[in-house]
DNA sequence: CGCGGCTTTGATGTTCATCAAGTAAAGTGG
DNA sequence: CCACTTTACTTGATGAACATCAAAGCCGCG
């Protein structure tokens, strides 16, 4: 795990979160900033600890998902870059409600949530700014989890497929960044099943699999087959 | 529906709400408050619309809903006093993502959104007075959906009347303010099965049903059947 | 009274979880 | 680097959970 200082001139974020800034206040938040590196699989959040920093991802991809009195944990949404991991309990909650893992190599770029709070107060543009991007996290989580909820297995898996192949890969040709037991954390359904569904698809020539390795090779028909089912 | 201008001095929300204005502040956006009547069944939003007020709820019960393309809509929450049932899209949309209807006699009271903003942007403790609201309207929201999905059948109905008990009527005994039906769309079941498993609840002298009156006789057994199944 | 919406129950088949057993892949220690 | 262990993945068989279809009762309302 790296740890160095946040150069903010470099930075792309400050011009997307800091736009209602000026340079002063920019540095007194900034220079308080701190970027750490995370292998996938390292735990950046876990749920019950107390928040005291806000985070946000610079590059990677990271998962939120809460644990469970089984052995199975739920899979809320996958973030990408410039998705503010801690964004969903920092302001009605002491302590976290859900965690958060790396999922691929990451960096994630964190502050003092006091010196966050002080600046909102004072500033009423940027807690604008935080409200409307908090906004967009959770209609965006709840959308999905309503999609899902909509369809079953053969639906949900698809959804899964187009989800990473639209929204974060952008590609019909990817690696598929969780394991299959994440999956099935993801949509809800269990392991064998979603491993069982993987393979019909294949056997019915709509995906390849190479262990991790996705390709979609009949697009139409996996559209389809998230529409109906 | 009734249409009367809200008497701020006697608005119990003010301290809620408003905490954080100054007298003027208050009469500012007060003076444009619209308070409102609703009946049982009547719709006070619906998905698609644009997004002009700013509405919460004074008393009653609402749901917040998403229709979908079969009959079924998706149920999301059940919205009671001091909600604010506008808030979910209200910062990242220019229209609504969900309908809100009134499940029993409410009243709401509304602001226009621009006069709202304007008062965010002026005061950071205002805007950070929502957005902590809104953490805490989401956090609910997500909480109570991955309760449900660890749930099967019998789990979420009891998870539901344990709801309406605890959260809502505080009693054991209450009217349903939802059909059947709605119960099914809450929790994601089929209307048939969500009948079967009440009818059940009732032969194991769980609950006594008059129509739409629940009794709960037995709640520790209901407790049970929530957490297990 | 009769109609339409809501509710109830039963029968049937589909979808899904669970159990079991085995293979492949990946990490571990000598 | 290889034997060993562990973890991830895969497939099949079985029964449970659930949706769907069908039919009928109830209840309020015009």
């Amino acid at each position: 795990m790296g740890l160095i200082s946040c150069k903010c001139e470099g930075c792309e974020l400050k011009s997307l979160f800091f736009k209602n800034f000026d340079t002063e206040e920019i540095e007194a938040v900034c220079s308080q900033k701190i970027e750490r590196d995370y292998k996938k699989g390292e735990i950046i959040l876990k749920e019950g600890e107390p928040i005291e920093e806000f985070i946000y991802l610079k590059n990677g991809l990271v998962k939120l998902f809460k644990s469970t009195n089984t052995e199975q944990d739920q899979i809320i949404c996958f973030a990408g870059p410039l998705d503010f991991v801690s964004l969903l309990s920092v302001f009605s909650n002491n302590n976290y409600q859900y965690s958060v893992a790396a999922i691929e190599d990451s960096t994630a770029c964190s502050m003092q949530l006091s010196k966050v709070n002080q600046s909102m107060n004072n500033n009423g543009l940027f807690a604008r700014s935080i409200l409307e991007k908090m906004s967009e996290t959770t209609d965006k989580i709840l959308k999905t989890t309503l999609e899902l909820r909509q369809r079953r297995l053969y639906g949900r898996v698809a959804y899964m497929l187009l989800f990473f192949s639209n929204e974060i890969y952008k590609s019909n040709e990817f690696e598929l960044p969780v394991s299959r037991k994440e999956i099935a954390e993801f949509i809800g359904m269990t392991l064998e099943n979603v491993i069982r569904t993987l393979s019909e698809l294949r056997k019915d020539n709509i995906i390849k699999i190479y262990g991790k390795g996705i390709l979609i090779t009949d697009k139409q028909k996996l559209q389809k087959l998230s529409e109906l089912s």
